[in-house]
DNA sequence: AGCACGCCGACT
DNA sequence: GTCGGCGTGCTC
């Protein structure tokens, strides 16, 4: 017997008109290769393509003289168990299998991203000779053969390339590549090692009933307000599961500025830990893979990517700060990483624990809730006043200034949100009321004083800024509403000084490194301000925020979407969460033009459980998730015309019974296309997907032929 | 006849 | 996504 010899291979194409498997014919000399999972260079028509085996066979329906064999078998082939997910991700996120795999290869696998090769040294029984009978040798020589001769095998870097070469030439070293780990090996930590924190009678509760879920799997909604310890909880379930021979996934939100996670995980655990986060290159990223893929590594924190750690066997699942929406992925599959964990950890029987202060009404009700009430440190909740901004003109309500200008007298740390980016939202001529659009979308171009231009912020196109208006050839152009940038400015002109600075956190903010940098000096600063959009309010843990300000609270709460008061309860409380000091509670103002908002009202009372309890019977009233599933569909096109009729027939080809289809509706144009959504919003969902995957299926070919590009969203943000 | 273009199916 | 084959219709 030799085995299968057939491979059925998806071909890794971004179409969604071309749809595998292929059958390949397995090379002899491959088939010890080729599992499920492996990743194939084939000929793919006239060109050649990447592929996934899906599945191997010892037979094909296909011709036998139309089989062609794969050239090659790269390194680094995907787990089945992975495989199968990619496979459930095309159809639960009305995508294709290649879209699928593509997120789940191996980072750079695609790219041919090997491990990286290292200059080596090490004694020749020559060179041992050398040593005993003393031949001429300099100093660096001799230190350089003593060194071989004590540590065996030694990167050539450490003890001079130049002299190593020389000894090669007389024979007394070989020299030879090795392919080395990219990251800097971490000391493995006993958990023993490092001190434990004591646990207090809620987390003990949670964590027994976590652990006590280990055998069996389960799924749990760890629901903890700021500072209840949800990460040390995290952390003993982690140390179980490792403890039981199983590995761990720690998804964290999307934010780069909170190393305080990762840390406390690589503190515990030691090299066990891959973490992956954004300040990996992408050959780093491809060696912390294959420490997971190889067992050398079995816990996984990073974010929403994570899920897809190719782990063996999986214990536990974490999900930290469930609400986050970084969590859905935006490109194809549009996927949500709280789903697939759900789903994974069924797959291996592990348990998921999700946690959050705010967490999703979606998640009270397929989890089973444990509460953590009270904070570690014992420290009150800080007061939270609404402050009613009807009718005034000033951006600051007076109780605002007055409290930013006692906080500066008593010399302490405030936080101010504003949801908004940059200087001005837009800009008009004062004579011809021209304003001032991005070319490509149907939006308003936001001023940016210190960079000296206007950008859109949907697609990037940046301009410079005008001195006279376009049309009309007007000098007087008005400057609309403000962002983060000009009340950074005017918050410094107004109160800034040597000892109380006020700095700016943004998207703007040129690069990881410089937000690192401001996170920084605000922790460290003794008094001052803090100014940026929601970043400031995620996850961040600076000790000591005497004052937390919302400037805007109905930002998120005028976003026409049935989240927006999910949103507003969960920023608000997020910054609440944020301010207070070990003697006093800290104090928080919430601007708003809707002081009667049942999200800012719940908010201010930090009665998560009544707003949730609330938004689930209006969740349910008007049938929205979690009652409901809704899918979205955007066919965008450089053509309005055909954009619309792609949606048109979409609209036609999805009523399924149970379900209701909205629209199309046009969207506002974004990067040159216009685009025309529907939404379908159905009480089963898995009928509704099928109806739109299968209408998706069949206007594939053609949308594309007209340059419509199609896409699905499954429970969409 | 020669060719540009659009439509359509194939890709193992 | 990309290619080639094929039919149509225009031009030389």
């Amino acid at each position: 017997m030799e085995g299968p010899v057939i491979a059925r291979v998806e071909p890794l194409t971004q179409s969604r008109a071309v749809r595998g498997p292929f059958d390949y014919r397995i090379r002899p000399d491959h088939r010890e290769a080729v599992q499920v999972g492996s990743v194939l260079r084939v000929p793919f028509g006239r060109r050649r393509a990447l592929g996934v085996v899906l599945e191997l066979s010892e037979h094909s329906e296909v011709e036998p003289e139309r089989l062609v064999e794969p050239e090659s078998v790269l390194p680094s082939a995907l787990p089945a168990d992975l495989v199968a997910l990619a496979q459930w991700m095309a159809d639960r996120y009305c995508s294709t299998t290649a879209r699928a795999l593509s997120l789940l290869l191996a980072p750079g696998a695609a790219a041919g991203v090997k491990g990286r090769e290292m200059l080596v040294a090490s004694l020749s029984d020559e060179g041992l000779a050398a040593l005993a009978d003393g031949a001429t040798l300099t100093d660096r020589q001799r230190d350089a053969l003593h060194r071989l001769e004590r540590e065996g095998e030694t990167p050539a870097v450490q003890l001079g390339t130049d002299a190593l070469r020389r000894l090669e030439k007389r024979g007394l070293v070989t020299m030879r590549r090795r392919v080395v780990g990219r990251r800097s090996a971490r000391p493995p930590v006993a958990a023993a090692s490092v001190s434990a924190p004591q646990l207090t009678t809620q987390q003990v509760r949670a964590l027994e009933q976590i652990l006590e879920a280990l055998s069996c799997g389960g799924g749990f909604l760890l629901h903890g307000v700021t500072g209840s310890g949800k990460t040390e909880v995290y952390l003993r379930a982690v140390e179980a599961a490792l403890a039981a021979g199983r590995g761990a996934i720690v998804l964290v939100p999307e934010i780069a500025l909170t190393p305080q996670t990762l840390q406390r995980f690589e503190a515990r655990f030691g090299d066990i830990v891959a973490v992956m986060h954004s300040g990996l290159s992408q050959g780093e990223r491809h060696d912390e893979w294959l420490r997971l893929r190889s067992g050398r590594a079995r816990v996984c924190v990073g974010p929403r990517s994570a899920v897809f750690a190719p782990l063996e066997d999986i214990g536990l699942i974490v999900v930290d700060e469930e609400h986050d929406a970084s969590y859905k992925h935006e490109g194809d599959p549009r996927y949500d990483a709280r789903t697939v964990a759900l789903r994974r950890a069924q797959d291996h029987r592990a348990v998921l624990v999700a946690g959050s202060a705010t967490p999703r009404p979606e998640s009270m009700l397929a989890l089973s809730r444990l509460r953590l009430q009270t904070r570690v440190d014992g420290r009150p909740l800080p007061r939270v006043e609404i402050l009613d901004l009807r009718g005034l003109h000033h951006p600051l309500h007076p109780q605002t200034r007055m409290a930013l200008a006692d906080l500066r007298r008593a010399g302490g740390k405030g936080i101010v949100l504003l949801n908004r980016r940059g200087w001005s939202n837009f800009l008009s001529c004062r004579s011809c009321g021209a304003v001032w659009m991005c070319p490509h979308c149907e939006v308003a171009l936001v001023l940016h004083r210190g960079r000296q231009l206007l950008a859109c912020h949907h697609c990037g196109h940046r301009e410079p800024v005008p001195s006279r208006c376009r049309s009309c050839s007007s000098v007087a152009i008005a400057r609309h509403g403000a962002g983060t940038e000009r009340l950074e400015h005017e918050l410094a002109a107004a109160l800034g000084e040597p000892g109380f600075p006020v700095m700016r956190l943004d998207a703007d903010a040129h690069g990881e490194r410089a937000r690192a940098r401001t996170l920084a000096a605000f922790g460290a600063a003794e008094a001052g301000l803090l100014v940026g959009t929601q970043m400031v309010a995620k996850g961040h843990d600076f000790p000591d925020v005497a004052l937390g300000v919302v400037l805007d609270a109905d930002q998120t709460l005028r976003f026409p979407d049935f989240r927006a008061e999910e949103r507003t309860f969960a920023l608000i409380t997020q910054l609440a969460g944020r301010t207070g000091r070990a003697g006093s509670a800290g104090r928080v103002l919430v601007q708003t033009l809707a002081p009667d908002a049942r999200s800012i009202r719940f908010a201010a009372h930090h009665d998560s459980e009544g707003f949730l309890a609330d938004e689930l019977v209006r969740r349910q009233a008007l049938a929205y998730p979690p009652y409901a599933s809704l899918i979205r569909v955007v066919c965008a096109a450089e053509d309005a015309g055909h954009a619309q009729a792609i949606a048109s027939d979409l609209s036609a080809r999805v009523a399924v019974p149970g379900a209701t289809v909205l629209g199309p509706a046009p969207l506002f144009r974004l990067r040159n296309r216009f685009r025309s959504q529907i939404v379908i919003k159905a009480t089963g969902p898995e009928q509704a997907i099928e109806a739109v995957r299968e209408a998706v299926d069949q206007l594939a070919v053609q949308a594309s032929r007209q340059g419509v590009s199609l896409s699905v969203d499954v429970d969409p943000q």
